[in-house]
DNA sequence: GTCCCTATACTCGGATAGCAAGTGTCCGAGTATAGGCGG
DNA sequence: CCGCCTATACTCGGACACTTGCTATCCGAGTATAGGGAC
């Protein structure tokens, strides 16, 4: 899995603290995990051509969460960064080869392939159920007191 | 995810129709779905390394189900050819930037990494709850008779 | 003092190089076989 | 006729190029701001 993608879940969790009326641009979303700011504006793009980041460009500007924290899932997130194609991919191999027939004949689909994608498909629904603001509602829990402080300190100077 | 983990689930689906004191050979496992044979060879030694299929040198020689197919699971077979890392690395970037604390503040794992790490979990569970033998078992569902016909005809020819 | 205009500086966005992991291939080491030879 | 030996051919195993996609970077387009000037 891309390393995009770590990224991403963080920056939102940080831009789920932003007020809807601010936003905090790209390079202080870089500097607060000391990522390259070139590289991860491209991700921030990604995110935004999805509808889950809002961009305001010029002065003041920068991001801030397209929709209510509540309404945007990890698979949301992921599925912006990654790609929304399934993990395994299946290229019909077992049309090949002495023992293949008519292409009309393989009317079921494969069940390797069937099988590789319910397990997909639990991993997607365990991302669908949690969402950014169970993140954010996370954080206390996780960050010493003194990191904390830290990053209120530090968060006022970033958003605009 | 890797193109060699669905050939690898089908070459061990096919290795379990092998009877335990006989083999197939790794150029008649590419035959049958049509693949690069020596690239295919690669991914086979990844599954004798892990004790999933067993290597017959010589001739008359092959490979064989290293164990029965009841005891191998999907995830055996990702495992040996994907590697068993987790698909989301955690980076550890929360502790880098403004905020950053005392190596020993951070007690608790990232609640983000977390979040991905039990949903690789569950699609881990799903592949661990599959085994080979029902993926046999499962066959006659999916392909047409005519190929069972053709598959039948050619497997004497590629066993040893 | 207030309003408007313009130059500015800051933002995002897409197009452009570099690198690593997966992809694909090859040749060498090892072994059970099959045939030939000797008894 | 039977047993042993040797040459053979077939197998797997690891080491060597190549290509695609992720990583990383830069410069250009667009906009709200801030300051200055006119009224």
């Amino acid at each position: 899995m891309s390393e995009g993608v770590e990224w991403g879940l963080h920056c939102v969790t940080l831009l789920a603290l932003v007020p809807p009326d601010m936003a905090m641009p790209a390079a202080k979303l870089a500097e607060f995990h000391e990522l390259p700011p070139a590289y991860l504006a491209k991700h921030l793009q990604a995110l935004s051509r999805h509808g889950i980041v809002e961009a305001v460009p010029g002065p003041k500007g920068g991001y801030r969460l397209a929709k209510p924290a509540t309404e945007i899932t990890m698979l949301d997130v992921v599925h912006a960064i990654d790609g929304d194609d399934n993990a395994f991919q299946c290229s019909e191999i077992r049309r090949c080869g002495p023992a293949k027939v008519a292409k009309k004949e393989y009317v079921k689909t494969c069940g390797i392939a069937r099988a590789m994608w319910a397990a997909e498909a639990t991993w997607r629904a365990e991302l669908r159920s949690r969402t950014v603001a169970e993140l954010v509602l996370g954080l206390p829990e996780d960050v010493s007191p003194r990191a904390a402080e830290k990053a209120l300190a530090w968060f006022p100077t970033a958003i605009r």
